[in-house]
DNA sequence: ACAATAGTGTCTTTAAGACATTATTCA
DNA sequence: TGAATAATGTCTTAAAGACACTATTGT
């Protein structure tokens, strides 16, 4: 049996965070060839000596080119194929990441996700897969609680699902479903309305990393 | 900037059919090193000058080991790290299979999923990640209608439903569902009840590889 | 006091679970 | 005709959407 030349293997993060205009991905410019001075996610090489998994050099990507640490990350997919890489077949596990705007680095550089066309890469194709992941969880999990600063406010939240959907959610029904969950609260009610308006609103955190999911559908019955 | 050795890249495939006993796996003999002998999911390298992805490889790897052509076939996850493989560092680009007992080849062997232990490589944890995929499509999705031989009855299906599931679902609620989703009907009334007795039953197909998905919480309304 | 936002109450609708009832088929 | 299975009907319950209404805060 022959084996080939074996592919190149990399990571590439999708990082998610909520900002002017919604839901915004981070992107790096090219410092070198292929697509050099092209606009990509941040990512690169498995390193064999270094990374245990394809999560740890994720990881490791997360902190040298977004800076950003403790986030949420999740394996999102994998992406392969002789073309995707003018450096020859590559396979590049993609990851997934969400974080709050405000934990990002000062100059990061962050488009609306509906603006990151012409990317290196399939860089295109991998932010949509993310972005449609993010949407998918959204209806049935608490994972767009990762995009907002801990704590949180229900209206916080509210509007980070509505961002990620693109929809309007009744206010009534999300608070009421967000309570029977029970995400953890406090007691200081500190944060003032929306522009600093309108009577404060109770502060939540999510306990833990937890992501929470809530399905009405025959199975498992209910949360 | 060094690249080190390039990791070794596979496909494993994660074949789930429904037999005596429920939710089965197939398995295959490994006749060379390492772990010669031992029972191991059908897999093989990536190759780079034949496979113009890693699903392409998953399609040859399902047809020349397991014989199986026309399956519900997604990616499910990569596994990586150095331990997994005695041949080095690898990263495996896992696939979910899902296939009607009848349409597997003659001499196949499966076993029930929960007696898919001590398997070469870490292929007991990725069995279980299959399975537990399946499980979680399968409270919104119609993903176990792959399951099925078409054209299929409405208890067919329910049973299919109740063997991923484990667990009882209410045939009434069940029929109404997927009754609303419309899967294509046919007239012949042809199949006559579970072991011979009792009233023939409704004949339906899925239309051409579609998965319906019904959840019912907010976001998207309905379907 | 008033505007703005947070939070509650209530009504309607949809669909799931439970389970009784009717329909059809084979031996 | 009777047993077995398929299919329908009905009632209850849970939760989402809509939206009116009350509560609290800053100016």
């Amino acid at each position: 049996m022959d084996h080939r030349q074996s592919p190149i293997v990399t990571v590439d993060v999708v990082i998610l965070t909520l900002g002017e205009g919604g839901l915004r991905v981070l992107l790096t410019e090219r410092d070198k060839p292929p697509f050099e001075n092209a606009l990509a996610l941040p990512g690169g090489y498995v390193r064999t000596d270094e990374d245990g998994t394809a999560e740890d050099a994720a990881h490791r990507v997360l902190l040298t080119k977004a800076r950003a640490r403790g986030v949420h990350i999740e394996q999102l997919m994998t992406f392969s194929g002789p073309d995707r890489d003018p450096r020859g077949y590559s396979v590049s596990v993609a990851y997934l990441a969400l974080i709050p705007h405000s934990r990002l680095p000062e100059g990061a550089l962050t488009v609306p996700v509906e603006e990151a066309v012409g990317l290196a890469f399939d860089h295109d194709r991998i932010v949509a897969e993310g972005v449609e992941r993010l949407r998918r969880k959204a209806v049935y999990s608490t994972a767009p609680a990762a995009l907002v600063e801990q704590p949180f406010t229900i209206p916080d939240l509210h509007a980070a699902y509505e961002a990620v959907l693109g929809s309007r959610i009744d206010a009534a029904s999300f608070r009421r479903k967000m309570i029977s969950l029970s995400a953890l609260e406090e007691s200081d009610e500190k944060r003032p309305g929306g522009r600093g308006k309108g009577r404060s609103a109770q502060l939540f955190t999510l306990p833990e990393e937890e992501v929470r999911t809530f399905d009405r559908t025959f199975g498992e019955p209910g949360t």
